[in-house]
DNA sequence: ACTATTGACTTTCCCTGACTTTTGTGTATA
DNA sequence: TATACACAAAAGTCAGGGAAAGTCAATAGT
């Protein structure tokens, strides 16, 4: 068994034993315990625990850090995570607008929550950022926010 | 649980049970309830209770010195714009949390809203974006967002 | 070719201890 | 009485070390 899935399935326990579908670990830790270089739990997190797989990361630095890997809870979830995957790794402004009206009028989101993505993605938020950074930016921007309106 | 939170808190709490939004302390005595060095204290001040955050700190030392901390009341709007203004052309995911748990603190903004900020400038938001664009774009983006919220 | 894995290096955050500065108080002296 | 001075009792500053997570490029499996 490759460590990548021991690791995740580590993590996955670890949210299911939880009442709040989150984990919340020490990097080093959990690196110790499972035997393997600590930037590896970066890089399952990375790989596997993305927003389009309804994960949420936060993290901590320095003395009494942490990473904190909550799951997002399944249900009118799925429309949403629809939504997400089907958000490739770019998106121009005009489908930024496309996606949230129609999220909006589904009633999937609030017409203010709406704004706030509006807002996140503007080209005033962006000024500043290199074109062809943006599309990308975009795209992981809008998806992050999805998944906490689940 | 960190020093630095349960300091924090602690000076929250006081300010919280005032009347007048105001704590005073004295350093050595909290240093000592708290157990940890006095200048431990002076740290948790300068890092989570700046003026940016709606914060006055005064002090007198010698004897009977002591430390006031106190937090300004203003109107919704203002306060937002403040928190705006004081905001630089760059923000660490330190500051930011800062920010929202303090705007979400005193009610200024929802705990809905903080995290939909909060997602909007998540590491997986912005992994792929170089190191060096990051803080200002968390910065822009902050900043747009708080702004729907007047 | 693509996914895993590692290790070296960086950054962020926390905490302390030694030293400095300011203020109050008591005491000696003109 | 007023001034000066010494001492104590606070708070402030700063450099430094340690702890934790992040990044990235190079290497190894498959």
């Amino acid at each position: 068994m490759r460590m990548s899935d021991i690791i995740a399935q580590r993590i996955l326990q670890l949210i299911e034993e939880s009442d709040e579908n989150i984990a919340e670990i020490q990097r080093n830790e959990l690196a110790a315990i499972v035997g393997c270089a600590p930037s590896q739990i970066n890089y399952v997190l990375s790989s596997r625990f993305t927003p389009e797989q309804g994960f949420i990361i936060e993290s901590r630095r320095g003395g009494g850090g942490y990473v904190r890997i909550s799951r997002i809870k399944l249900n009118r979830t799925s429309a949403i995570m629809h939504i997400i995957n089907s958000i490739g790794n770019s998106l121009e402004p005009m489908e930024v607008r496309i996606i949230l009206e129609n999220c909006s009028q589904t009633g999937l989101i609030s017409i203010e929550t709406a704004r706030l993505i509006s807002a996140a993605v503007s080209t005033s938020s962006m000024s500043g950022i290199p074109q062809h950074y943006r599309g990308y930016l975009r795209a992981a921007i809008v998806k992050q926010m999805l998944l906490t309106q689940i």
